[in-house]
Formats: C-alpha cells, sequence, structure tokens
DNA sequence: CCTCTATTGTGAACACTTAAACAAAATTAT
DNA sequence: ATAATTTTGTTTAAGTGTTCACAATAGAGG
C-alpha cells in the first residue's frame, strides 16, 4: 500500500486540492499558503494543513507551499503519472453525457470502452469511445484489465450487472443508479444518486435556512 | 421551521429510507424492522434507529415500523406532498442529460424550466421542457419562484451565474461544474464535481483494498 | 392471564472529523 | 545580524457521527 491510513474525508478532499494546485501553476504561481488554498477550496486551513500532514511535512513554515512540488507529489498520490482507463455500462442519456464529458481534460482518466444493450448501438463510436454489445462486457473488461467502471445502466439491472463485473475482477463502480449494490468488502462503490441530491439540497433550503452545510 | 436540529449525516440518509419505503409499500409490505431495512439500505440498524428517533418514537417495540405510517411521516419530511419545480441552467451533453432524467416518477419534484445562451436552442422545447434564453433566466426565476436550480454551465462562467441567481432570490444550487462557488451563508450549495468522485473511487481502489471477498 | 419473543429507543462508549491556538521554524525586512 | 513577520505542523479540545448493549415494551402464543 503507497501511504498508510489516511482518513477518507481527507482523501475525498485530495482531488480538489489537486485541482485547485493545476489552477495555480498554470496561472504560474510559486507559492500558496494554506490560508489562500482555504479560501479557493472553502475547506478551513487547519483542516488542510492537517490533511496535507499525513503525507510528511510539504510545506516550510514562513512560506508556504511550493505550488509545482506539491502538485507533483499529489500527482503521484492520486495516481496521475499513469494513464487509468476505465469502462463505462450502459449508455442512455446519462451514459452518453458521461461519455462526452471530458475527464481527460482535467486528470489522467479516460474511459476507453462502452457497453450496452440496443443492438442499434452496438460496434458505433461515440464521443470517440467504442461502443460494444452487453455480450462482449465481460471478454473486454478482462482483455482490457479494467478495474473501475462507470455504471449508467436501468435500476432493474444494476446488480446483475454489478455481479457480472465483479465476477471479472472490476475493484471499483461508479453507481449512478439508486440501487445500493451488494458487493464483496474488497471491492468499492461509490454512489452518485442524482434524485438524492436533488431532495437532499431541498431538505437544506427548507431547513437549515441559516447554516452552510457540506 | 418543521423539524428541530436533524444531523446533517441523518437529513442525507433520508432520501434513502424514502425510496425504500416505497419500493416496500409497492411490494404491499405491511411493516418492516430496522434489521430489514439496514440489509437494503446498507446503514448499520443502530443508526437507522437512531436516525428515526429524531423525529420520534416512529416504531413499535417487538414489532418494527409500519411501512406506510412511515412513509407518509418521511413524505410530509420531505417536502413531498407538494410539487416543488427547479431549473436547469446550462443545457449541454449534461444538462441535456438531466433534463431527460426522470426526477418526477420517484419524487414530486420536477425541472420546469432550462436556460441556455446558445441562440439555435432558445424557445425550443427538450423533454417537454421550455428552453429560454439566458438573457430571461432572471426574470423567469423570479416569476416563478424557483428556489433551487441545477447548475451545468462551463465552469468559466459558473459564479457568474450562480451570483445572477442568488440575487433573484435562489436558495440552492446542485452545482455540476468543479467550481467552489462562494454564495451568501443562507444559501446551499451541493456539488457534484464528476472528475472528483471518478478520481477518489480510482484512490479508494488503489488504497483502501481490504483484500476480504466474502 | 402469564410467559416468551421480537424489536424499539436510548444512554454510554467509541470513533472520526474539524478547528482553535500556539511554539517552532523559516522567510523577509531593516 | 538581528528583529519582525509569516506560516507551518501539531497539540489539544470540541464537535459530529456511529455503534454497542440493554432495559422497556409491544405483540404473539399458549
Amino acid at each position: 500500500m503507497a501511504t498508510k491510513k489516511i482518513p477518507k474525508a481527507t482523501a475525498k478532499r485530495l482531488p480538489i486540492y489537486y485541482r485547485y494546485l493545476s489552477v495555480l501553476l498554470s496561472a504560474n504561481k510559486r507559492r500558496v499558503s494554506s490560508t489562500e488554498l482555504s479560501e479557493a477550496v472553502q475547506v478551513d486551513s487547519a483542516t488542510i494543513r492537517r490533511d496535507f500532514s499525513y503525507f510528511g511535512e510539504l510545506g516550510k513554515r514562513g512560506y508556504g507551499y511550493d505550488v509545482e512540488s506539491l502538485l507533483n507529489f499529489f500527482k503521484g498520490i492520486l495516481n496521475q503519472d499513469t494513464l487509468t482507463s476505465v469502462a463505462l455500462v450502459g449508455v442512455g442519456a446519462l451514459g452518453s453525457a458521461l461519455l462526452n464529458y471530458n475527464f481527460h481534460q482535467d486528470t489522467n482518466l479516460r474511459i476507453s470502452a462502452a457497453f450496452d444493450t440496443k443492438p442499434e448501438l452496438a460496434n458505433t463510436v461515440k464521443s470517440g469511445i467504442p461502443i460494444y454489445p452487453a455480450s462482449e462486457m465481460q471478454k473486454q473488461i478482462k482483455e482490457q484489465q479494467i478495474d473501475a467502471v462507470i455504471l449508467t445502466v436501468p435500476s432493474s439491472t444494476s446488480q446483475k450487472v454489478a455481479d457480472q463485473l465483479v465476477s471479472v475482477g472490476v475493484k471499483g463502480i461508479l453507481n449512478f443508479t439508486p440501487v445500493r449494490l451488494s458487493v464483496p468488502k474488497n471491492v468499492q462503490v461509490q454512489n452518485i444518486d442524482l434524485t438524492n441530491e436533488l431532495q437532499t439540497l431541498i431538505y437544506f433550503i427548507k431547513n437549515y435556512a441559516e447554516n452552510n452545510p457540506e
């Protein structure tokens, strides 16, 4: 394991830091303090320093952090020095939008294959990504050694598809279906439930008017 | 304010409970225990009981919870007894997919208007939702008294658009752009950063693999 | 009726997360 | 060179969230 146990809350903020550091580097900023970072990413400066400290002493007292070396450090932590290929399963409206989404612009991530059951989509190319028939899903995922998949199939089939993916070695699923997938403990699931997010937002509007959650 | 202070973590789980209770009711289940719920939604049963207890004593000892009355109770809590209209700003690939997404199927939420700067989209209808030119955004939002907005514009304009929305009384933004919006404290922002989610998933795969297949 | 069983609701312990505060250390100014 | 300033890294404390464990209690079965 590359690093020792980083708190989950910290891990979830790493991409936020990474992105903002890229912005700073593009703007030719040499150094940055935790206070400056704090304003931009809206995380308390003490939390930022604490987060960084899990990885060692990355800054200099009285100076701050060197943008370029910090960015390079996180590049390693976030596996951004090698290209990671992911697959997308379910080329409906949302799936198509994600095929078109430029993950590769900000990160060293790309969707290298998509799968769908609709015969008319089989063996076509969308946003530069080949779409294979569902029947080839397991074979392709094994061959391409893909271990992360974006799941945008209908809810009714999501558990079945997840089982198939797990059986060919997929280790992580970005699950856009509202179903709470049941998978082995060594498989990571990240849920993005759009309806829930919207419902939660409305709830917060009505009930937390004074505060600023998240 | 409808309810006393509900912990944020609890609030975020309410839509999950709500959805599963709907499923149970459709399946004509009369009663459910926290243990059963726990398996379905993958939240510890004690956590479920604690969550419910913030709203009072909703269950019966030795029996569990009555599905229908619990569902109706949460329906009120989650403002599901009245229709809530939201707007969508930015009809690109992702915006279009969300216009097509059937929020109204599971919830009493619908997108009632969309806005975009592209002249060719102005005054057209997509997935049954009217698209207005950006110039009419503030007027329409005021007139329709919309207080929640889905933001799917390019990053470069997101803060500017957010400011415009806030100035006409928008109280909540579901922000799909990677920019951390700066808004007054009484405005809620819920961020969905697709790149971050994918990056975090990859990080978890590499660093939190427990290697305990079931 | 009484006994047995199931399951809640919650006090208390534990775990995780955030943030205040400040000594230590490096930079910057004089 | 020295003093003033800045800003880190970390100690400590407070705040949030989760889970255990069990008394309290409702329902079911004699």
